[in-house]
DNA sequence: CTCTTATTAGTAATTACTACTATTAAGTAT
DNA sequence: ATACTTAATAGTAGTAATTACTAATAAGAG
């Protein structure tokens, strides 16, 4: 049951590394460049054996396909409304509120996630920034 | 272009309100149980309906289908690990945090979703709550 | 009551993703 | 090095959630 590292698995977390939290299908368009013969199935596989070893993030948008992050710290995104890229939202994390919401309500709660909603950097300052 | 009030639209919205969180599927599970010839199709389309007129808040989980919630009033909510429900967590709603991380990053920050992940007071009190 | 057209039911298609299976190759043991 | 075990792959098929299409229906205005 030992895990093996294959080109197809160093490829999939390189490309993760080098895109801006790529979707499953952007992963595989990248690494079909380089290694053209690979299958849909082996990307999907390994980001999803990437996240079970704590290598990559899974993060679930509105509408939108599962992103992935070699980021493992723990932080917090927007997602562009105009554009539907994700970005880095650089605030510190509000580790203080699942203990917070615990006590106040008494479930069990283990952790959380924060999705904020807006203009992307790149949509506010590009062409069409105009266009609201 | 007009909306019409339709027997299917006011199911749907009422089936909402009565189930806790439904997903699509859910809906149209319970109004076929009292109007057994409506079409998933319309199902789907009441509900992106009821959200695009403010009457139906969609809600995003990871590894889960949409759920639809009646309450407009922002607040949380916590993804159960155990039985993949989802519960109301009943704390304060971080108002100020959109204008935080927009002053921190200069980003165009206009709204949040949190969600949090644990177990459900069900879970945790039901049957089978001492199995972890 | 008629007329316009939004909405429906039913079906087909799409998107995102998972499962299956024969073949390949990673890593261990000879 | 070479053989061996089996995890992982490529390719394909299947599934879940959702959207699109179209002829028929019915809501609501006139």
């Amino acid at each position: 049951m030992n895990k093996r590292m294959t080109i197809q698995r160093q490829i999939v977390l390189d490309t993760v590394k080098a895109l801006d939290h790529p979707a499953a299908n952007s992963v595989y368009e990248e690494v079909r460049m380089k290694y053209p013969h690979i299958s849909l199935g082996t990307v999907y596989r390994n980001l999803t054996s990437l996240c079970d070893d704590r290598e990559l993030l899974r993060l679930t948008f509105p509408n939108s396909p599962d992103r992935f992050d070699p980021n493992l710290h723990p932080h917090y995104h927007l997602l562009c409304r105009r554009c539907g890229g994700v970005s880095d939202v650089d605030m510190a994390y509000l580790s203080e509120i699942d203990r917070a919401a615990s006590e106040k309500t008494g479930l069990s709660i283990e952790g959380h996630m924060v999705c904020f909603f807006g203009i992307c950097g790149q949509c506010r300052d590009g062409p069409d920034a105009a266009v609201q």
